[in-house]
DNA sequence: TGTGACTCAAACGTCATACTTAATTTGCCG
DNA sequence: CGGCAAATTAAGTATGACGTTTGAGTCACA
């Protein structure tokens, strides 16, 4: 969660990213780097630097003669995890949430079948003691704790696929967690619904039984579709 | 598809890329940018720049008084299309296809039972047209005609999700098929139920069935990984 | 002998400047 | 009016100087 804002060009870089994602530059808005030069007090190099990483982030393209002009949204590489809290911090959020939802549903499930079949012992210990915490944190105010567990649960269930890909998704629902919970009513406890559904995940995990890993994290994400729906606009 | 080969910068880049991606610089080793700068024979302002790059992709961490050291291969971000085609083009190709494809697996089908609900007509045709054209070509070594109707199906059931990050799988699902295709014998012609399989998806996506799209969908991946199973070592 | 603070140097980070390259614009000439 | 060439502009590259951090080694003192 550690922002790379070591060093002056990773300032600029916090400024400029969140303002390109958050549309203050429409597509095709052209930025100059002695004009950005000048805004950040900053010498060329650094801002060299941070256009860099915008372009392998497809946000900008430096072209000879014309600047460094911004992107179409489509190009942009929306899977980057500093693109994503960006846009989670930005303006886009509601979109980005519902895309990332949707990303969740289709993962997840796959991810917990793949879990019940490839888990170590461990990882099965950890997901049951997580479910159990949820169990234990999910009445009185004790949202935070809860998360904790939450997000904790689902990083093992990802990691636990065996799949580099999936694993690497263990921040961004931790994201969508973390911001949900933020977001939503400080003081209604987690739906009841939700929580046994995670234990019974862990147990199907534990119990080697994939089709039914998947088929419950189906209706965990189910869950947090409709309550997406339900809050955002 | 371009590389973002123009400039000096990239050329570092695409040669650095592909060599940590590939392990050439196991996790923990250190590169000097002086060093680097002889290499390459540019000057610092180059290595830098491409550093940074691969800093943002986190394939790299540069620290002060000890270098620019290799990250863990946990920490990569894996889905940055650079990386992937990196990844697929040298010694880890094996192990990202089958990431690739089991990822396709999770979420294809999602995809395709969105695009159920969602396609538009326009959509609709161009699916049938390219399920259409995969048959036509199915038959007597046009793999690579074949190949660019089933790429530009799937690219089509992705972006008519209407969810950008599905959308933005488009370019790896590409890479992965055409690899595929590539490094398959090149005079078998595809199997006859997959074809048969998307005919049926751009029915199904036509008659706006969303669960018979996914399960139709669900197939073709299932498919795809048992060949992987079959072709992979 | 062990521990602590202190110094030093190595490597990256930043800056300023000059020069190079390529693409757009302008304008000349046919 | 049209096409080609020169001027212009902004990014790309190179280089030298200086600042900053931090790991490591040293030295003094208990």
């Amino acid at each position: 969660m550690e922002n790379q804002g070591q060093g002056l060009h990773g300032r600029v870089l916090e400024s400029l990213g969140p303002a390109i994602t958050a549309g203050a530059y429409p597509p095709g808005s052209v930025l100059r780097t002695d004009e950005l030069e000048q805004r950040f007090e900053v010498s060329r190099t650094v801002i060299r630097e941070a256009i860099r990483v915008l372009e392998s982030m497809h946000l900008v393209a430096s072209r000879r003669r014309v600047g460094v002009t911004v992107r179409p949204t489509e190009e942009w590489n929306v899977y980057d995890p500093q693109v994503i809290r960006w846009r989670l911090a930005g303006a886009d959020r509601p979109r980005q949430l519902r895309s990332l939802t949707v990303l969740r549903s289709a993962v997840e499930p796959v991810a917990a079948g793949l879990s019940a079949r490839l888990a170590t012992a461990e990882q099965c210990e950890e997901l049951t003691r997580h479910a159990l915490g949820m169990v234990a944190t999910s009445r009185g105010q004790q949202l935070s704790a809860y998360l904790v567990h939450d997000v904790a649960f689902h990083r093992v269930i990802l990691r636990a696929s065996g799949n580099e890909m999936f694993a690497r998704l263990g921040d961004v629902v931790a994201e969508v967690l973390t911001g949900r919970t933020e977001h939503q009513v400080m003081f209604t406890d987690p739906d009841p619904a939700a929580v046994t559904l995670h234990v019974r995940v862990a147990e199907a995990v534990r119990e080697r039984d994939a089709a039914r890993a998947e088929a419950l994290t189906r209706e965990i994400t189910a869950g947090a579709m409709a309550e997406l729906d339900v809050l955002a606009p």
